[in-house]
DNA sequence: TAACATTCATTGTTAGACAATGAATGTACT
DNA sequence: AGTACATTCATTGTCTAACAATGAATGTTA
C-alpha cells in the first residue's frame, strides 16, 4: 500500500490560509505525511498554491495550534507532522466545555453526569487491570492528601491526581482523554462549593475507592466512586439551596448579552 | 462579580505569537471578554505587545483554529469571541484519535471499548429521556438503511446518523461529543470489515434498540446495543484471523519509520 | 419610503527584508 | 585521532509598509 501524493487545489479567492489548511491537513489525515516527516518549507508551500508566505504560514499556524504540525528553525529545521498530546488535546476540550457552559449550553449537570458515568468505568477497569504502579500513583495520591494544613489549591491538585490515575489505570487512552477533559472543565464549574467539603469525608471515600481497585474487585470499585460522587452531588446541591439559587441556570460567571452570531 | 480588566504581560524574545496567544485564551477563560464580544483590533493588539500586526494575526490564527474566536471584515468587522460548535470540537477529537491510532498510541481495540461504554450508557439514558422527535429520528435512520441497493458508503452514513441520533436522545452534550468524536475517528479504524457484515443482522439489531427506547427501557436498551457491539466485535476477529493479522498491533495504514520527536 | 452610492474602519493578502536558530561542516589545537 | 571551537546556511520568526476586499453605517437620490 503506498502513499498517495500531494495534489495540491487551486483556491478559491477567499480565505486563502483556512483552504490551504484545509488541504494540508486533508493530505495528512491521507498519509501524504506520516507522523514525523518534514512538509515542503513555507516558501516551497507559498509557490504551490500561489500565495505569499505570510498566508502560507497562517495555514501553518492553524494546524499547529491543534499539535497536528511542529515548527523548528535551523538548517535542518521546517514543519513536522506530530502526534498531538493526550494533554493539549484535554485542554482544548475543556476549555469548549467551559465555554459552552459560560454559554448555556451545557450544565454543571451534564458535566457531573458524564464525569460519573466516565469514572464508573474507567473505575471498573482499574479494578481489573491495574499495574502495581497504578496502584502506588493512586495510593500517594491518597496518602499526600491527608495533610490538614494543606491548602485548598494544593488538595485539589491531589484530588485531580488521584482521578488521574484512576483514569490511567483503565488502560484506555480514549477513556482517560475523556476524564482528563471532563475535570479540566471542571474548576470553572465547581469553584462555589469546594470549601464545602468535608475533606476527611473525601479522604475516606478515596480511600474505598482504592482499596477496592486494589483488590481487584469491579463492582466494588463502581459502587465506591458511585458513592463518592453521590456524597459530591450532595454537598454541591446543599450549596446552591443554600445561596438559593435556582437550580438551572448556573451560571455565576458574568453574562455579558451576546452579540447575535450571525 | 465584575470582570477582570486585560493585563497584557510583557513577552520574553521567543514564540512571540504562541506567547499572545496563551494570554488572550487565558483572558478568555477568565471572562475578560465574553462570547460575542469584540477582541481589540489586530493593530491596537499589535500595539500592546508592541510586535508587528503579522504576529498578532498569527496570535488571533492559533485560536481561530480551536473555534475561540472568529473574524469579520468590515467597518464593523473584528474578531470576536465565540462558542466552538459541537462538530467542530469533534472533528479535531477524532483527527487527534486517528493520528494517535496510526502513531500506535491507541489500538482498535481502546476505540472499540470506549465506543461500546459511551453508546451503552447513551442508549440506557436515552431510553429514560427520548423525545418523540428523538423516536422519530432514530426510527427514519433505521428505516432509510433498509433499502438493499444502498451503496456502501451511504448505509454507513445512515449506521452513523442512528448512532448520532441515540446519543443526542441521552440529552448530555457532553456524552454526545465524545460519541461523535469516537465514530468520527471509526473511519481510519473499521475499513478492513465493514463489508463483512450482514446488513440484514445490523438492521434486526437496530431495531431492537430502537423498540428498547421506544419502549422506554434502558437495560433493555444496554443490552440490546451490547448485542450489537458483541456482533461487530466478532466479525472483526473473523476478518482480522482470515486476513492472519495478529491481533495487537493492527496498524493496517502504511506507517514510516518517525523521525525521534524531540 | 426605498433603492442606490459613498465612506471608512477592519481584516485579508502581498512583497521584500532582516533576525534568530541550530544542524552540519570546517578548522585549529591538543 | 579526537575534541573544542568557529563558520556556514537553510529555515522559521518577525518586521515594515503597502494595497485589496469587505461590509456596516451613512448619505443621496428617485
Amino acid at each position: 500500500m503506498s502513499r498517495p501524493p500531494f495534489q495540491p487545489v487551486a483556491l478559491v479567492r477567499r480565505d486563502a490560509s483556512g483552504q490551504i489548511a484545509r488541504q494540508l491537513r486533508e493530505a495528512i489525515a491521507a498519509g501524504v505525511w506520516v507522523p514525523g516527516e518534514r512538509l515542503p518549507t513555507e516558501q516551497d508551500l507559498a509557490d504551490t498554491f500561489e500565495v505569499s508566505r505570510a498566508t502560507a504560514r497562517e495555514a501553518l499556524k492553524l494546524l499547529s495550534a491543534t499539535g497536528l504540525v511542529r515548527s523548528a528553525r535551523g538548517a535542518q529545521g521546517g514543519t513536522f507532522v506530530s502526534v498531538p498530546v493526550a494533554e493539549q488535546v484535554a485542554t482544548q476540550l475543556g476549555e469548549a466545555i467551559q465555554l459552552w457552559y459560560r454559554a448555556g449550553n451545557v450544565t454543571v449537570q451534564n458535566v457531573d453526569e458524564a464525569r460519573e458515568v466516565l469514572e464508573t468505568i474507567c473505575a471498573g477497569l482499574a479494578a481489573s487491570r491495574r499495574t502495581p504502579e497504578d496502584i502506588g500513583d493512586i495510593q500517594s495520591a491518597v496518602e499526600a492528601a491527608q495533610d490538614p494544613a494543606m491548602s485548598i489549591d494544593e488538595w485539589l491538585d491531589w484530588d485531580l491526581a488521584f482521578h488521574t490515575a484512576i483514569s490511567r489505570a483503565a488502560k484506555n487512552p480514549i477513556l482517560e482523554l475523556a476524564m482528563m477533559s471532563v475535570h479540566l472543565s471542571r474548576p470553572a464549574t465547581n469553584t462555589v462549593f469546594v470549601d464545602l467539603l468535608d475533606r476527611q469525608q473525601v479522604l475516606d471515600q478515596h480511600s474505598a475507592i482504592t482499596q477496592a481497585i486494589i483488590d481487584a474487585d469491579p463492582a466494588a470499585a463502581r459502587a465506591a466512586l458511585k458513592n463518592h460522587v453521590s456524597y459530591l452531588d450532595l454537598v454541591r446541591r446543599d450549596a446552591l439551596q443554600s445561596l438559593e439559587v435556582d437550580d438551572v441556570p448556573l451560571s455565576q460567571l458574568p453574562l455579558k448579552p451576546a452579540r447575535p452570531q450571525q
